[in-house]
DNA sequence: CGAATATCAGATACACTGACATAG
DNA sequence: CCTATGTCAGTGTATCTGATATTC
């Protein structure tokens, strides 16, 4: 013992420059963390949790989402989604009916409900990506999500 | 009604190039969910979480650190952090002792066996880290933490 | 039979609200 | 008196493991 501990985290920012920077998985988990608290502050009024409305935004993308290939997009079991797909159809904002392709699939959709309260939020959420990206220029917004889309696909795993 | 929805999520790269692309928000989200996934299944062997290895990294990082200052490192409230910090304490990976010039507060220190934890999983989640930023040249990288801070700052409420 | 889907039960972790005692 | 800190109780959300029924 004795010596210095490895010490990766902390400030992202440090005061002490002698000190090492925080590693960037710590980073992205810091931003992600102020983005998630502001988003919670936000939708409040909705009555949904930040994660249940991006599932939302989500299946306004795709149809034809099952529970199952939405806890894949989120590296997350099936069970996990489980919970959240019937709090959100509790609400009617989605429903789901069988595919007849296939009957173990219960295909989601969104229901009027849940399309107007994308209607509503997304631009009180596009607003807080704005404030994100205030002092970016557009090329730095282009590289910043070229750069994210690439840490994403190398953490990854191939199925 | 008829009419899309406002549609912001879904692939990170839709394979339809018709479709608009993801939020950013969105973006950071998915890069959090699937490290977070890596990072639990790295640190299983370890019996802690990813959340409670990186309050343990924070503070190896920052002495002198308390239970309210973590929860205000991670934009949460203070209550939230004590279940976190009680159970670190309860596995003797820290341990608090009152601050000499407040007595409300309880200044958090690594043990032995926490800092040994650290030193035995920081050089696998390093090697996490390395797997994200593979394909990057070395200035992409100053790059990516230049503006992971910068969104990070711009979206940090001034208290 | 094996794989995928949905669901149920139970456990743990995390975050919230609200309340309270204590210290500054 | 007001604020900050720590803690307790209770609640809801999110995730996990394990088990089961169903469908392909």
């Amino acid at each position: 013992m004795g010596g210095r501990a490895t010490c990766l985290n902390g400030a992202v920012t440090p005061a002490d420059a002698s000190v090492p920077p925080a590693t960037l998985l710590y980073v992205v988990k810091q931003l992600e963390l102020v983005s998630r608290a502001q988003l919670d502050e936000l939708l409040r009024p909705a009555g949904v949790t930040t994660l249940q409305y991006t599932a939302l935004t989500v299946l306004a993308r795709r149809p034809h989402m099952t529970s199952a290939d939405l806890a894949r997009l989120s590296f997350v079991r099936a069970q996990s989604t489980a919970d959240l797909v019937s709090a959100l159809a509790k609400r009617e904002l989605i429903s789901r009916s069988p595919d007849p392709a296939n009957r173990r699939r219960l295909l989601i959709s969104l229901t009027d409900a849940g399309r107007e309260l994308l209607a509503t939020y997304d631009p009180l959420v596009a607003q807080l990506e704005e404030q994100m990206l205030a002092d970016f220029s557009p090329s730095e917004r282009d590289d910043f999500r070229e750069l994210l889309g690439r840490a994403r696909r190398s953490l990854t795993p191939v199925p």
